[in-house]
DNA sequence: GTTAATGGAATGAACGTTCATTCCTTTTGG
DNA sequence: CCAAAAGGAATGAACGTTCATTCCATTAAC
């Protein structure tokens, strides 16, 4: 088991327990505990606890906007655009609901630094021209391009809340799992809709 | 000043620090401060810490229903009773917006009793039962009426997300209001849109 | 054999909470 | 009316506990 693995280790503890219980309420021997190795170890990789938190949201917000990114067909209709980002959304979260909840959770708090805010910001606004292209070809209604970005990353949200809590964090169930993939793709027709009515 | 007020004092001051920065991270001595009473008195009021969040969440909870529920025009169209929604929304996000921040980041977080969860369902189902009538009546689009929600309370918050962190929890200034009331008539009418596409 | 990595007991600061005491208002006694 | 007593609210220093972090003996790697 080299370094790199025992750092990734620790992450992922502390994405699952700082998804469940907040970034404050979780506690390092916690940590310590999931991730399988002992107090001294976590303060080789990490200088403290708000160092695990700001690596751990920057990866996050990497995987994403990689997730996002790569393959993106810049070329193709927005129509196209929009279904790529919501299939690979919907990919992103129901693999790990954790990672979304992470995020929405901890976006704002206090102990982010200004590394991870640029990350959260890089992703914001990869939505935000999304939106300001597809406003300015006319495609998209007019307005405050937040406004859409708050409907669609609210409603990814508030889906994630009831993966999350329908059974307690948990692994999805099948029958779950196509419950959610009915609600992704309404949504994505109700958004689709919201973004194109005139 | 009679004890009622010294009870509204320490659930104001505790109202303002967790929806600053969450309830785990607020400290007691930070609630005493702002308040202005001493660390015996707390607890003259409320059993502990936890028991302020639930006495103020609920507080918070029975705030919006009333203000949502009182004079709502149950025999009007359903176009009416949505604006209604969407106007006493506004009026009590606007006024106070950290309660519906703290709402939003202490929803779902340990702590809460049975009590507080009863007192956001009861907030939940009185939305949920709005739309669940309105795809009745083949107003509203069919579907998971969570999906409807999601959207309209998700979109919600995150506007209330721009209202709390534009200016660091201060007042809104006036031009400040008119930029949300803006977004909020742009976002009332593209949840309408949604809502109502077929 | 040397260096780096690990484990886990030890540490001290900070936390929520308690409680003996003080303060102030209200009641009682004459 | 006034003075004394009582009652309840408020205080803040102190307490036990818990937390993140450190230290150092032990183990593993090469």
């Amino acid at each position: 088991m080299t370094s790199n693995d025992k750092e990734t280790l620790i992450l992922n503890a502390a994405l699952q327990l700082f998804s469940e219980n907040g970034y404050e309420a979780t506690r390092i021997p916690q940590i310590i505990k999931k991730a399988g190795i002992s107090a001294g170890t976590i303060y080789r990789y990490f200088h403290n606890k708000e160092d695990i938190l700001n690596k751990l949201f920057q990866r996050s917000m990497n995987k994403m906007l990689l997730s996002l990114t790569a393959n993106y067909p810049h070329d193709k209709s927005f129509k196209d655009q929009f279904d790529f980002i919501f299939m690979h959304g919907e990919k992103i979260i129901v693999t790990n609901p954790q990672l979304i909840y992470f995020i929405a959770k901890n976006e704002f708090d206090r102990g982010l630094n200004q590394q991870s805010h640029q990350a959260f910001m890089k992703l914001f606004d990869f939505l935000r021209n999304f939106i300001l292209k597809g406003q300015e070809a006319g495609v998209f209604r007019q307005g405050n391009p937040r406004v859409l970005s708050a409907l669609l990353y609210g409603g990814l949200t508030f889906i994630v809340d009831f993966i999350i809590h329908h059974n307690n964090g948990a692994l999805l169930s099948e029958s779950d799992q196509q419950n959610i993939h009915q609600m992704y793709a309404q949504l994505r027709q109700t958004c689709w809709d919201a973004f194109t009515a005139k």
